[in-house]
DNA sequence: ATAAATTGTGGAACGCGTTTCAGGTCAAGA
DNA sequence: TCTTGACCTGAAACGCGTTCCACAATTTAT
C-alpha cells in the first residue's frame, strides 16, 4: 500500500505539496492539485491515521471509563454521550471496566500516552489521588457530584435526590424505610447511608443494618431483595430502591409471592425508566442522557481552557405514581 | 515531556536499548536494564502509543459499529463484546452510526487508514457491495444473518425465529396476525416481512398493509401503535413484536385503554429481556450477549486466518408466558 | 584448539504524515 | 519605482517508537 512519499513521487510533486492538498489547505495550483488527486485515485491511497495523530499531537478521539453497559443509566448516559461526539466528530473509545481499578489505571495510561484527548469516567472506583495524578496529561471529566474543585464534573445532586425520596416515602406516612443500593462503597453511595441514616435519626427510628442493602443493580437483584425482605425480622413498610430495574423486579417477585404494592410494601426509585411507567413506579427522573451530553461539553471547554473545572448540576424530579 | 530519545541519553545507553527494555526483550544487561527504569522512572516517561501503533503496524483496537446503544439488544451485543474485548485485552472504539451510510464509512475509513485492527457491524445500512470494497483492509465481522461467505458473522437464524412467533401465535389459534419491526429497510426486516406474507397466505388471510408497522424500537413507539391498533377498522386478533420494550409499551397502553390481554390482544415479541417476564410476556429469547462474545471470538479467527468466514448461528428459545 | 552459538549493544533505517523554513515569482500598495 | 504581501513549491526537520543489521565479546560444543 501507498504512503505520502509514493503518491509525491508518482505525482511529481513534494510530500508538502501532497499533504496541503490532503489537508485542503491554500497555495496549491489547481493544476498540481488535481494531478495529486488523480494519483490518489489510482492508488487507492489512504493516509495512516496512526501517523496523523502522532505528527499532529491530537486524536480527536475520548475515553469513556464505565463499569458496565448492560445498565440503563450508563447505557443513557453513553447514549447521550454518543450522540453528543457523533456530532462533533470526536470519536469514542470504551473502556468497560466492572469498577476494577488496574482497568480504569489502563484508561488513564492512555491518556497520559496520547492516544486518547481525554477522560469521561461515568463512575469509578479509583481514588481522587490516583486521578490527581493524571491531571495534567488531558482532559478528564467526572459524571459524579464530588467535592473537589480540580476536574470538570457534570452530575445531580444525588444526596438531595435521596432526600426527595425519603422525604416522599415519609410524606406517605412512611417511617419503616429501607434502602437498596447498587454499591456500598463508593462516595456517593456512604453519603447516601449518611443522609439515610440522619433521616431515620430524625424519625426517631432504629436503623437497621439489614434494610441497607447493596449489589443492587438489575431486575434479578430485585427479586432476590424480596427474598431478603420475607425473611426479615422486621419488616419494612417502604423502600428506596437504586434504580428502576431493581424496583421492577422487586414488584414483580413481591406480587408473585402475594404481597400487594403498595399496601404491603411501597416502592420508590430512580431513573425513570420506560419500566417505571409500565409497573406504575413512583420515580425521580434523572436526566441521564443529558448528563452524557453536558459530559462531551465539558470535555470541550476544559480542552479550551485548561483551567475549567466547572461542577455542572442538572435538576430531578419526582414522578408519582401508584407504587407509593 | 520526554521521548525515547531523551531517556537514551540520559541513561547514556542506545535508544534501542531503551526499546528493549520497554518491551521487555532479552539480551539487556541486568546493569544496563536498571540505569534505564530509573531513568524513565526519574523523568516519569510513558511512550507515545500513536508512535507505537505507527511502528508495530497494529493497534489491538476494533471498531464497533451500531445505529444505537440505547437498545436493549444492541446493549446487550455490546456488553457481550465488550467482556470477551476485555479478557483478550482488546480496545473497543465506538461508531454510533444511527443507520447513517456516512457514519458507517467513516469506520471503514478508519479501518483502511489502520487506526483500528478489525470491525464488528452489529447493524447495518450499507449496501454489502460497499462493504466488500473494504474487505481486504482488515477483519471484518457481521453480526446478522446474511446469505454470504466473505465475512465471517455471527447471528440467530431471524427468519426461523420470526416463523417460530408466528407458529406459535397460530398453534393458539390466531390467523389475524399483524408484526412490528424496528425497521422495514433491511435485508433482514424484508425477509422476515416475506416470511409473514408467505405465512398468512398459508393461512389464506388477506394481507392488511397496515398490520406491518415499522420505526418501532422503545417502550414510546409501543404506546403508539396501540394508538395505531385502535383506529384500524379491520384489527388484528395478535402481535408478533420486534422486541419487548416495545411490546410492554404496547401492553401498558392497551390495559390502560382497557383492553386484555391476551383476551382481546395476543402479544408475543423477542429478546427475554427482563420487562419480558415482569409483564409477562411471551417472547423468543436471543442470547445477545453471547452474539457478543462470539463476535470477538470471530474477528481473532479472521486475524489469525484471512480465508475465515465461518458463519456462527446460536440458538433461540420460545418462553411461554400469559400475554399469548 | 577451533568453530558455532549465544549474549549484548548501538546505529540507522523504517513505520508515515505534518509543519516549518527558505526561496522564487507575481501582484498590489505606497 | 520600490517595498511589501500574496501565492506557490520543495527540502528537511519534526512528531516518536520499533526493528533490522552489524559488530564484538563470551560461552558452548565438537
Amino acid at each position: 500500500m501507498a504512503n505520502i512519499r509514493e503518491i509525491a513521487r508518482l505525482a511529481g510533486v513534494s510530500v508538502s505539496t501532497v499533504s496541503r492538498v490532503l489537508n485542503n489547505h491554500p497555495y496549491v495550483s489547481g493544476e498540481k492539485r488535481e494531478i495529486v488527486l488523480k494519483t490518489i485515485q489510482e492508488l487507492d491511497y489512504s493516509r495512516n491515521i496512526n501517523a496523523v495523530h502522532l505528527s499532529r499531537g491530537k486524536t480527536n478521539m475520548v475515553g469513556i471509563v464505565l463499569p458496565t453497559i448492560n445498565h440503563p443509566y450508563f447505557s443513557n448516559l453513553l447514549d447521550g454521550i454518543a450522540e453528543e461526539a457523533m456530532q462533533r466528530n470526536i470519536q469514542l473509545v470504551l473502556f468497560q471496566t466492572g469498577y476494577k481499578q488496574e482497568k480504569e489505571l489502563e484508561a488513564l495510561e492512555q491518556l497520559r500516552g496520547h492516544l486518547i484527548d481525554g477522560l469521561i469516567f461515568c463512575s469509578r472506583a479509583l481514588s481522587f489521588n490516583n486521578l490527581m495524578i493524571y491531571k495534567g496529561f488531558g482532559p478528564i471529566v467526572l459524571c459524579e457530584d464530588a467535592d473537589q474543585k480540580e476536574f470538570p464534573s457534570v452530575s445531580i445532586k444525588h444526596v438531595e435526590a435521596f432526600n426527595l425520596g425519603l422525604d416522599f416515602l415519609i410524606s406517605k406516612g412512611h417511617e419503616r424505610i429501607a434502602i437498596c443500593l447498587g454499591r456500598l462503597e463508593g462516595t456517593n453511595s456512604r453519603k447516601r447511608q449518611e443522609a439515610y441514616t440522619n433521616k431515620l435519626e430524625m424519625l426517631r427510628q432504629e436503623v437497621h443494618s439489614d434494610w441497607i442493602i447493596g449489589d443492587c443493580l438489575m431486575f434479578e437483584d430485585g427479586k432476590r431483595v424480596i427474598h431478603h425482605f420475607e425473611n426479615m425480622p422486621n419488616k419494612p413498610s417502604a423502600f428506596l430502591v437504586g434504580n428502576d430495574q431493581v424496583a421492577a423486579g422487586m414488584i414483580t417477585e413481591a406480587i408473585n409471592r402475594g404481597f400487594s404494592i403498595p399496601d404491603d410494601l411501597a416502592i420508590c426509585s430512580f431513573d425513570n425508566h420506560p419500566v417505571s411507567e409500565m409497573m406504575g413506579i413512583s420515580t425521580i427522573d434523572i436526566p441521564a442522557k443529558q448528563l452524557g451530553t453536558s459530559a462531551i461539553q465539558a470535555f470541550l471547554k476544559r480542552t479550551a481552557d485548561p483551567g475549567y473545572a466547572e461542577k455542572i448540576v442538572l435538576p430531578f424530579e419526582l414522578i408519582v405514581r401508584k407504587s407509593v
